[in-house]
DNA sequence: TGTACATCAGTGAACGCGCGTTCACTGATGTAC
DNA sequence: TGTACATCAGTGAACGCGCGTTCACTGATGTAC
């Protein structure tokens, strides 16, 4: 997965100042940024990512095109502010759906609440897990939202039981770059986790966007009649494999 | 998944006359579409499928845009040929690199097959697997080419035992679908198999194209060093699931 | 086998479109004294 | 508190681009007699 480290979009996201001490100008403009990207993922519930002009937004915001360069310097820039949003907001869905108690009941929750999103907001996981936009490289320097979901999944994982039930132990090294980035993405509050749990948690996490992505871009059509029922059957089975029975 | 059914793509997939029958401009026209494709297909090495554009294919061949309209009524029947050639090829390496013998390297083989083949033709992978172009629906009465690598995955399961040694049958009736789909096309020489196994494989199927495409689309990125290892891992947990091991 | 007409492949110009981005401008907001 | 200047947000026109598709055309291939 991809890390991000929070790099500055404009006063809407760099939250140093409080509002007292903003110039009408300063609030001003976060209100127009906010209603720009607002726009924004409105068009997103029509076109792609990929499809989405800088013009169409400027039009449906009622100001010219190019005073959206005052709140963005460029088109990629305006999809990454979108990126990020559309992380935070799957990461807090996904948080918010937790019911905590039995890790299997939280694990079906979050899986679900996952597809949920997804399913309301397909242009926008799309953006997220989607073939990438061409020319448009996601910035090594944005944020930590991504990692939101994998997280709490690992947490879940880990609250289950730390001791896998699972014969021989098969992520090794190759995952260290992502016990590290979880360590960050934590801040160290929780114990950091097995490589062999994040490497499993890893596999069902991306075996969840792999049924997700079928389901939304078509390929179960003709094969699978219940979709609710088979999506749960799977999140059930991706469960199983990670030790959460 | 999308199935197809075959539909006339011009004198190329007709495939009715014998070569000796045909005209002259017959063959001259099946030879220039056939350039078009190789000239797109080479297209999209460069740029996504959203991208690809019909004046880019014409230059290349170094034909009049309009002539193109000979051979495609439009730019999106010019990707529904792109869509076929790409199913059939990914279909083709499968089959070719199944090496027959013990199930479990079956499975691995073809498994490691279709990550190869997404790893070196990745935007014709993202136009069968990805997100959707928008304004293309595959038309439904387009090919089975579709249902080539998981028929043989499917067959590889049901070499493997028929009786499924996982405790309790959890796919039933919703994959109705896809038995029907399945049994058309391997056009009843095989035995149709259980639901169960429809299902399951299904399933590892779609986990299959969750790894290829986190890998594809850059999620593993600063989580996993080591690809090929996590890439096998995965596989082996899939085939576990579904029997084979 | 040769001629007369019909068919069709490919050309090149054109239509109309929407796009990202730049730029000189105006008027309003902010700042220093 | 009031004035003089600097800053900045938003405008509207323009640049240059590449796109999908249409259309009247020409020359070559095919067909009927």
């Amino acid at each position: 997965m991809l890390l991000f480290v929070a790099d500055d979009l404009g006063p809407r996201h760099s939250g140093v100042m409080d509002n007292a001490s903003k110039t009408a100008r300063q609030r001003a403009r976060e209100e127009i940024t906010g209603e720009i990207i607002t726009a924004a993922r409105a068009r997103l519930a029509e076109v792609g990512p990929g499809e989405l002009s800088l013009r169409s937004v400027a039009r449906d915001v009622g100001m010219a095109s190019s005073a959206v360069y005052r709140s963005f310097p460029s088109r990629v820039d305006l999809l990454t502010a979108l990126l990020v949003e559309a992380y935070d907001e799957l990461g807090s869905a996904t948080e918010a759906a937790d019911p905590g108690g039995a890790p299997r009941d939280r694990w079906m929750a979050v899986c679900r609440a996952t597809r949920a999103w997804a399913l309301g907001h397909r242009h926008e996981y799309a953006l997220l897990y989607g073939t990438p936009v061409t020319g448009y490289a996601a910035p090594q320097d944005t944020v930590v939202p991504a990692t939101r979901v994998i997280v709490r999944l690992v947490q879940i994982v880990v609250s289950a039981d730390p001791t896998l039930p699972q014969a021989a132990a098969t992520f090794g090294a190759e995952v260290q770059g992502a016990v590290d980035s979880i360590a960050d993405a934590t801040g160290a509050t929780v114990p950091v986790p097995d490589p062999e749990v994040i490497g499993r948690t890893l596999m069902a996490w991306s075996g969840l966007f792999g049924v997700i992505s079928f389901e939304l871009w078509g390929h179960l059509v003709g094969s699978i009649s219940d979709h609710d029922a088979y999506f749960d059957q799977v999140a059930l089975r991706l469960a199983g494999d990670i030790g959460i029975t």
